[in-house]
DNA sequence: TTGCAAAGCGGACCGTCGGTCCGTATTGTT
DNA sequence: AACAATACGGACCGACGGTCCGCTTTGCAA
């Protein structure tokens, strides 16, 4: 057992952090202007209680953004198809990006600033090999594909948090047309064949 | 004419700046510990001096990278096909992608560099806008495909610096198996189908 | 050649931000 | 009630991007 149940308090301030957080990223314009005091303030805590519950700045967009991802994470592993285990290959991988699609263009300023946490983001995040790791093996049931490993990074490319803010944000595309777009690429990338004249 | 040339000593501080800086950015681990400062001193030029020719951090990366690429868009707009106009556009498109990643292999510090340059990045930058509709142009004369605006983005998303960097440099994928993936998924991006049993 | 204004130089300086430190206050256990 | 153990919070620190301004260089023109 190397668990040690945390005091009330720090359990409140946690709490009253993360809750904070989340109102700021959510209605920031850009990521870098919310900064650690802003977080702590709005908290009503010191910047010595913020550091030492989460360790740093990205350790707090981690434990925010897992927080928010938990939900789809539940319906990938175990919800009905065709998110969840089950459906046809080609389904299951368009409804995984759209899904994702869908939670970046919930969660922009929260996926923004994950991403926008230096290093070599998002590629550092333990999420990211997970995501990846699922879509490969999704991938590996669709016949006629080579290289899944590499289609898998490329597709999630393609519901990067920045992109997806450039084109929601700055263009104007509204949901439902990027949601079509990307459904319409997924297939191509499948192989499901559109059929245009 | 709102040119004015200028002074000598100018000319000369402005390309040791560029040189240094271009060295630094090469062999950083990362290029988030490039400093102003590094790159001033290395230039054997103070600071003022420095942010007076490119303005910003931005605007010094920006020069670097944009002097480097020069060569690659001469070649992609009035070379020889397939990387210039003239060829099959789905062997265009497919050259074009290969010579992006390209780029970014031999140019890791510098590309990374810019994508890393908070804001919005890339796509804020004036040369994305100008790869998106070059490579949009090509494919809407490849037969069959609708959205190229999409498809233009999400294949654009698959040579991005820093999954490139992840690929080559994290894991240690070699070179022509990059390009070999990348060549296979943008046929099937495309249409060209590998026909794979 | 000399004079002189415009252009450029460079490093001390500034504001901000992520992160640390440590004296003080809170908890919960005996 | 007493006393560890734990947590609090804001003063403090070092680094970095960017600015400022007194001094130097340049190059034109007399």
């Amino acid at each position: 057992m190397t668990e040690r149940k945390p005091r009330k308090d720090a359990a409140r301030n946690r709490a009253a952090v993360l809750a904070a957080a989340d109102a700021l990223f959510t209605d920031c314009e850009s990521p870098e202007d919310v900064t650690m005091a802003d977080v702590a303030a709005a908290a009503g805590v010191g910047k010595g209680t913020l550091f030492r519950a989460f360790g740093d700045r990205v350790g707090l967009v981690k434990a925010l953004y897992e927080a928010r991802l938990e939900p789809i994470e539940r319906a990938v592993e175990t919800g009905p198809p065709p998110l969840g285990p089950g459906a046809e290959p080609q389904r299951r991988v368009s409804a995984l990006l759209d899904a994702l699609l869908c939670f970046k263009l919930d969660n922009r300023g929260l996926a923004l600033a994950l991403e926008a946490t230096g290093q070599d983001s998002p590629y550092g995040a333990r999420h990211y090999e997970h995501w990846h790791a699922l879509l490969r093996t999704v991938l590996e049931e669709v016949p006629g594909l080579g290289d899944e490993e590499f289609a898998a990074h490329a597709l999630l490319a393609a519901v990067r948090a920045d992109l997806v803010e450039h084109l929601a944000g700055r263009s104007g595309v509204p949901r439902e047309r990027m949601r079509a777009q990307l459904a319409d690429y997924t297939a191509r990338v499948l192989g499901t064949a559109p059929a245009r004249t």
